[in-house]
Parts: structure tokens; sequence; C-alpha cells
DNA sequence: TAAACATTTTAAAGCGCGCTTAAAACATTT
DNA sequence: AAATGTTTTAAGCGCGCTTTAAAATGTTTA
């Protein structure tokens, strides 16, 4: 009782009288459709009545109450984004693209990371159930079964994937045609005159694993070199990996002179490590990136990387969305970006070591 | 009309019959009261009631509904966190030390960058009075007035500061001390024989920029050096701006034998600008970095720098949220966590060049 | 000038509806 | 009979925004 009067009682004081769109309407003789209306551009409401609501609605300081709004339009107006890590730079562009989009559509985003903890991962969705939320982008975690993803939707929670797929899930996806990037870099690499190349980083348990691998492996098959499978060294997609990596990848029998790694991190741990061991990456040692972050031109030596078209993989994930929340959903499709080869130094012919 | 309809006819699909509270309470004969105080693991329940009633509530896929729960408790149960840049790895911690923080007390956290625009960052304290957020937790972008946050806080959304102060804002701030880590890199330095210092990155816009720049000085200053303002090489706190300061560092008159750099961000950079020159980065010139982030220990050469407490800050200032909005709160405290150095192999012994 | 058309504003209904909590009631143990 | 433990009762939290058909106003045509 006391406590319930303690915050009616802060409340009255912070808010004095609460500005709503009545107030607006009042002050201006207008009625509150026409104030709603405006808020909104709406083209049914002339453009100097407009003018005048904004300017107002500005003046006195209104607060948009979006609960109230979306207690009449069942729209709570946010979008979760779940990916593995939101600190991991290669999510930085496609969580910026998603960022714009959404900024468009006047929608806010939670985002939270899952560590590639499915635990995590279902908390996460069952929060923007409580919440209401109006959908999903989600890079879904390592082992995702494609019923958590039916669930959210079944409630209310339509989801989009991006980066990675899960078979069945019969949701849209956006993500780069890894098998394809892995390839540029392999045959690269190979048009240099390198015939012993591992590849390092990243796991199989993912499609994007899955296939950044197997393109490697076509592009040595299709070029008549053997790939042994001591020269792949999985491992996270961290620097710290990556140069744990070195000394594993330095120490193979067959002396591999090139690395294809999983991603630009990784690509830059090796080389720190390499860098260690006393070799110099780019001229003993060839080693290629993927996804172009900034970082990669200038790495030293710089980075020779796959570029994976994040931008495109956040936007056309967001607009996929919307266009759900919209009503006006195509079928849900398996886009695929193609990656560029961005030639940089870390990549040069072979030298033999002794 | 007929969207309404659609609308209501595909939650009625969807959903077939609502799960609520009484559908728990219901199946097991209890009351509401007992199954919401269940789920919230009060004491009140006994244990065996709380089992069975989480058990069922689980089975029949249950989701807690946080807008009826707000609607009662005038809670919305978000967060909002504002920082410059997110994928900023200095950020890292502290968001995970703050994640970690509210989810104990069951708060969704928002996320948002604001770039060190104003304008950006009012839009964002903007959604969250719509959401009726319940607080937030920033890093004040460069030039917030305090009343902004004063008006935050007048409409119900109370702040706390983080990692940079407002001047009276009289809001809790958590921050490293900023004059002490800089002054700690800098004795380190001159111990070393160093005379000419130089301080790169960073801006004099802010307090932590202000405070970093005093430290140092007055590092130099009480050895009885000499601080030319050549030697201040300002600029943004990224990889990237490190790199492009070290040909300016390089080109200055008196051939600084070191550099105090803002963060590690910049000191990674202008060691790797350094290598780029055909210098040896921690050999020709010292480096020291400032936040100690992961990457810190596995630079080339290992990087020297100063260790920030992120952690602390996070749960700290999460703590001072959290206690505000329980009614808890103590007065608004500036503290100040304190830095220790990490030494590695990025500095040492000065070395004359020709 | 009246009809037809275009533009702008309004009236009015209805969206959401389950969860929390203080206080009382009941059950069990000292 | 008092104390402790557990469950239920019952009231009330929130209350402004959106939307569409229809009316009002303004403008052009016959």
């Amino acid at each position: 009782m006391f406590k319930r009067l303690r915050g009616a009682a802060a409340r009255e004081v912070k808010l004095a009288q609460k500005i709503k769109l009545s107030t607006i309407a009042d002050a201006l003789g207008v009625s509150t459709a026409t104030v709603s209306l405006a808020l909104r551009d709406s083209p049914l409401v002339a453009d100097s009545t407009r003018d005048r609501i904004k300017e107002h609605a500005r003046t006195i300081g209104y607060i948009y109450n979006r609960r109230a709004a979306s207690l009449r339009t069942s729209r709570s107006g946010i979008v979760g984004v779940v990916v593995h890590d939101i600190m991991n730079p290669f999510f930085a562009e496609i969580l910026r693209s998603i960022e714009t989009e959404l900024d468009r559509s006047r929608q806010t985003f939670i985002l939270s990371n899952h560590y590639d903890q499915l635990e995590k991962q279902r908390t996460f969705i069952d929060t923007l159930l409580q919440l209401g939320a109006d959908g999903v982008i989600m890079s879904p975690a390592i082992g995702t079964p494609p019923e958590d993803i039916r669930m959210a939707e079944e409630n209310g929670l339509p989801a989009v994937l991006i980066a990675r797929t899960v078979e069945n899930a019969n949701v849209p996806v956006f993500r780069g045609d890894d098998a394809y990037g892995t390839a540029l870099a392999t045959n690269h690499l190979i048009s240099l005159g390198h015939t012993r190349i591992s590849m390092i980083g990243g796991t199989d348990q993912t499609s994007t694993g899955r296939d950044r691998y197997q393109g490697y492996v076509d592009a040595m098959e299709k070029a008549g070199l053997e790939v042994k499978p001591s020269w792949r060294i999985p491992g996270p997609r961290t620097k710290q990996a990556g140069f744990e990596a070195a000394s594993q990848f330095l120490a193979l029998k067959d002396h591999p002179t090139a690395a294809v790694c999983w991603n630009d991190l990784v690509a830059i741990g090796l080389m720190n490590g390499i860098a260690r061991a006393g070799l110099t990456p780019g001229v003993d040692i060839s080693v290629t990136g993927y996804d172009d972050l900034e970082e990669a031109a200038i790495a030293t030596p710089a980075l020779t990387t796959v570029w994976n078209g994040q931008r495109e993989v956040g936007r056309r994930a967001a607009r996929a969305l919307l266009d759900k929340l919209a009503g006006t959903a195509l079928k849900p499709s398996q886009e695929l970006i193609k990656p560029e080869l961005h030639v940089r130094q870390s990549t040069s012919r072979p030298v033999e070591r002794a």
C-alpha cells in the first residue's frame, strides 16, 4: 500500500500532467485524429497543419506513447537480433545495415549474443516473445533445431536467418556464398604457385563451416592437388585462436606454404604467430582471410581477403523481415551473395623453407 | 477492415487459445496468485508446489506476458545502454558485465551506438521514453548537455553514466581513474630512460580525454621533463587512426622515443605503422596502450598497457541503476576505479635513432 | 450556381485482458 | 493458543492511440 502510494505520488510529481495527443489537439484546436496522422506523416494531412502540429509537439516536449499505440496496432515496434557475438567485427557492417533499414520503419532493435549456446539463444527468443516483439533476425547458434524457429513463428514471432542456415526451417536466409569465397582464395594461392595449402580456423558444425571447407577442397581437387586431413586445423574464429594455431601450422610435416583462414581475425592472429616464430608472413607464408574487415587493410602485411557482402546481407534480411511483418512477404528464399577477392600483400609466390 | 479481420484470424489460428497464468492454475487446481508467485521464485510458495507449477508451465509452453505484468507493476523490464560504438572492444567487457548483472534482475537491455553524435543519442533516449524503459546506462556523447540527462530523468528514465562524466548532471558515474592510468604508463616509460615521449590519439573534448592528457603531463613535469605541444597527436580512437598517426609521429623533429597511446587500438595501429616504416616497435620505439584488450597480449610485440577495470565499471553501473529502480539508491556518486599497468614487450630502454 | 470532384478534418469505436500483491484464510507445527 | 508456513481472495494496474467511414471544406467544371 505504502509502496503504491509512493509510486503514484512520484509519478504525479514528475510528470505534472501527462502530455498526450489530445493535449496537442486541444492546444491547436484540431482533433486527435489529425494529430496522430500528422505525426506519422500521413498524406491525408495538409502540409501546413502537419508542420504546426509537429512544431508544437516538439516545443511542449510531447513523448509518443508506443505502448498505447501497440495496444491498438498489436505491433510492439521491437525487432530482435541475435548473433554469436556482437563484438565480432564481422557483424559490424551487418548490424549497421540492419539498423539503417529498421530505423526507416521506426522499429527499435534489441541485440543479443548467444555465443553459440543454444540455451542463451532460447532465453533471448523467450524474452522477445514476452515483450511481444514483432520479429527476429538471427544468425542461428550451432545445432539450432528447426523446431526452435518453428516455435517462435507459431507464437507470432517471424524469423529471418543470416550468415547460417538451418535445415528445414522454412524461413528466409541471407548469406554469402561461402564455398565460392574460399574457392576464390584457394585458387588465388594456387595460381601463385602454392601446392601445399592449409585451412585454418572454424568448425564443420555449421553450414558456413562445411561450405567454406568444401570450397577449399573443391578448388584443390580441381587443380589436381592433394588435400591432407592434417592440413585442416579447426578452431575458434578469433585472433587468439589464429595466434595459437601458428605453432601447430608451422610444425606440419609437409611444410605448407600457404594458409586459407576462416576469417580475417584468424588470419591476423596467424600472421602474428608466424611473425613471433621469426618468419615473415606474406613472404615465407602466404595467408588469406575472409570478411575484409577494415582491419585487413592496415594489418602488417596488408591482408589478402574475401569480401563477403555483409552490408547486403543485413539490408536484405531486414527488408525481408519488414515485408513479412507487412504481409507482403515472398516465399522463403535462400539468397546467396557473391563474394569478391581483395588481393593485398599477405600472399605471394611460395618460398621453400630450409 | 479487411486487414483487421486478417490479423485477428491469424492470431486465432496461430495461438489457438492463449495459455495464461490461469491455464496453469486451473490445470493444477491452484490459484493464479500461487502460480504467479511460484514462477517468480517467491519464498512464499512451497518448494514442491513451485516445482510442479514450473514443470507444467514448461510442458504446455507457457509464455510469460511481460506487457500484462508491466501493466500492473509499471516497470517495463527494459534498460537502455548507449555507448559510442558497441563494436569497440573496449566496451566488450563492460557490456558483458552489465548484461550479467541485468539478467540477474530479469531486465532486458537495448543496446545502441551514438557514434558521438548527440542527435543519435537523443533519438535513442526518445525511443526508450516511448517504450517506457526503466532506465538508461550511458557513455555520454561528446558535448552532452546536462539538460539532456535531466530531461530523461524528469520523464521517468533514471540515468547512470559510464566511462565519461557530464558536469552538473547529478547522476552516478562509474569510470576508471584516467589521469592515474596514463601517469602509470608515462612513469613506466620514464623509468626506462625515455625523456621524449609523445601522446597519440583521443580528443580533449571529453572528460576522459582531458584526464588522460593531464596524467601524462603531470608525470612528465614531475620528472622534470619537457612536454612539447607538437608531441600531442590527437585523433580518433581506432587502429586506422593509430596507423595513420605513425608517419606524423616518425616525422617529429625531436624524434620522441616512446608514445603513450590513447588506447590499445591506437597503439596497435601505431605499431603497425611503425613496422610498415621499417622500424621495430618495442625496440626502436616504445609504445603503451590503454584498456588491456585481449588483443594486447597477442599483438607483435605484446603490448604494454593499462588495465582499466572495465568489468567493475559495468557491474557497478548496472547495480547502481538497479538500486535506483528499487528505490534504494544512494546519493549520486563519482566512482573512480584504479587502473593497473601490465608490462609486456612493446616497451624497452630507448635506442637513439641515427 | 449547382454538381462533381478533390482535399482535409473529424467522430467514434475499440484495441489490449493477464498479472501482481496486500491482506485474509487456512493448514500445520510448536 | 500462538507461531509459522502456505495458499487464496479480490481488487486494480494501465487510459492514449489508431483507423475508417463520413462529414466538412475547398476547388474546378458544366
